[in-house]
DNA sequence: AAGGCTCATGCAACCGGTTGCACAGCCGTG
DNA sequence: CACGGCTGTGCAACCGGTTGCATGAGCCTT
């Protein structure tokens, strides 16, 4: 039962050679290229490979191929439910192609994000960035070097997954403006981050058609504990109703309302974005869809093409893709309550 | 402006040791064992080395040493509100360790499980494994090979960190039987879940010991749909009061308690575990604390000390970290309703 | 029967770091 | 002045795969 020096846990492929009798470049070829090998060999081979529970060793791989079989993952805030069902969606689609995902999560701040992407850039070969807080300049650096998709992030030239929330943002507004709300709020998530640029430029654009005033209070990070904390600008403002950044911003105001003893729908109408919660509060929250597990898969897959792209024709291939938005009504909205004097 | 052949992006140790007028050799060691050098010779190449840009090739680098600077999570389920704070916190203690992270979604398949163990085996340098669907004799298989730590299972002998359910469940037993509930139902969760035998064992135990009984209805996978739909077992049973494997379940029960106008906590008692939803429901769900940011941050310590200790003295160290678990109570638990004839 | 072709396989270099060992230069000591 | 020790650096092997090229066997063709 004597074994070899150290208790290195690795078959090589020099072991599995041996075994089969074979070079090891006989061994390599009968995972990479069986065409090139009498199918007999690579019969055997294979056998005797999984009897000693050969695994081939990524690094030596990645050494001499420079490819890794990774791709990175970076997220402002996988505790963002926003982010899960993306991320979940973007693993599973990765490993139908056989590659590993690393996770990055940035806290939120650009410069974690960098340092995390420089971490992760020497051992994959993309990037799936998820709501960057990073600057345009650096980013178009990291995507000269490497693939890289974006979600939420749009940047000309660059693989982007869009979750277009004007949709579903204008026809908040339009629904607002049916039930006689005047004044709206719109509480805004990270300046740095495109999703919350785009909600805030169509909210603004579409009240001003539709002659109703909004205005904008900052929530910053977009937390349940900010989203209550925010309620007391909200009630300043004079709004009958508010658009929020995100559900979880929404489950704050929510929890601030009542604690406030302003009834919701009844007083006070609320609008949430991302559809995450929405099903799950009470009441039940009306709010603008989003679909992030379908963001993942389509970013998994534009990275995926990427890759395989990246040698036969060198066409970069910017490809955007677009997810729409619908407002799915339930139960926080309703008309305005009747002006006070 | 002509450079090398290809368009490896890549500045290598060779570059450096040009550019620097020293041997490759010395190049690495000004990174990895100054010591060794003058300090002026140190300096040199660390300026030159930044100056050309020079990042270490961490495949190479793990060729030769055998470490990769990785280690993998892996959980049945990133979309269950549990695991995300779990391993957002994991994920930032493996940063300042200077690590980086793979995350494996299992899909609460055990089979998956494995397959993404394999996969990542071959570059990762420790597992955390929480939740694991995956059975003993395999776990122990991969332990054998390298460092793994569990979260929420408990194998003796493998280092673990364990949220304790049992003081929280217990709290929550005695607090239905002081309300005045005879007939309690636990929502069992997936069998594979060391969590959810802990949660059954201990309900079970305290209800006799309370002179409660405890009818099992069988959830499975831990969904608001899962829960939703177990709610007209629930109702056949009689009982006036139900403790649900997790708060999502709990959500699931929530909603399906109101489509049949059941009202909580008039009608019925809830009780959660997790505490991952508890205060956004309405009515606040009383629910069991778990503090999983807690056992990621543990987890990652854990792994950590257990991969620097792999060489110094080869003490396997079998710790478990314990987190205690208490009762949080708010709105969903109440009296007893008057027993109907 | 000889030349040419194809197919299957081996040889050896290479990817980019790390590290044991050798060695050169310098110092201080007896 | 000779010698041992210490310090700083280079040489070259090695980690475990991959791959261009060479080789040899077998077969077909003319």
């Amino acid at each position: 039962m004597a074994s070899r020096a150290g208790r290195a846990p690795g078959v090589t492929i020099g072991d599995v050679a041996a075994a089969a009798q074979v070079s090891r470049a006989t061994v390599s070829r009968a995972f990479t290229r069986p065409q090139l090998l009498s199918q007999e060999t690579v019969e055997r081979v294979r056998t005797v490979a999984a009897r000693l529970g050969y695994v081939g060793n990524q690094a030596a791989r990645a050494l001499s191929t420079g490819r890794f079989g990774n791709i990175a993952v970076v997220v402002p805030d996988i505790a963002n439910p926003f982010f899960p069902p993306l991320v979940r969606s973007l693993q599973l689609a990765a490993e139908t192609a056989d590659l590993a995902v690393f996770l990055g999560d940035s806290d939120e701040s650009a410069e974690r994000e960098a340092k995390l992407i420089a971490r992760l850039a020497a051992q994959v070969e993309g990037f799936v960035l998820a709501s960057p807080r990073l600057s345009e300049a650096l980013i178009r650096e990291l995507a000269a070097t490497r693939p890289v998709v974006l979600v939420n992030r749009d940047l000309d030239g660059i693989p982007r997954v869009l979750i277009d929330s004007s949709g579903g943002m204008t026809e908040a507004v339009l629904l607002l403006k049916k039930l006689g709300h005047q004044r709206l709020v719109y509480l805004a998530g990270p300046r740095d981050s495109w999703s919350d640029q785009q909600r805030r430029e169509t909210l603004t654009q579409t009240s001003a058609k539709a002659r109703l005033t909004v205005e904008i209070v900052e929530v910053g990070r977009p937390t349940y504990a900010a989203g209550r904390d925010s309620v007391s600008a909200v009630v300043r403002s004079g709004a009958t109703a508010a658009i929020a950044f995100d559900d979880v911003v929404s489950q704050g105001v929510l929890a601030g309302l009542e604690v406030r003893g302003i009834s919701v729908p009844t007083d006070f109408s609320l609008v949430g974005c991302d559809d995450t919660l929405a099903a799950l509060t009470t009441p039940a929250l009306t709010s603008v869809s989003a679909g992030a597990a379908t963001a993942g898969t389509a970013a998994a897959k534009l990275l995926v093409n990427l890759l395989e792209a990246t040698e036969p024709h060198t066409e970069p291939s910017a490809e955007c893709v677009t997810i729409a938005t619908h407002l799915v009504t339930r139960a926080t909205t309703a008309a305005a309550p009747k002006s006070t004097p």
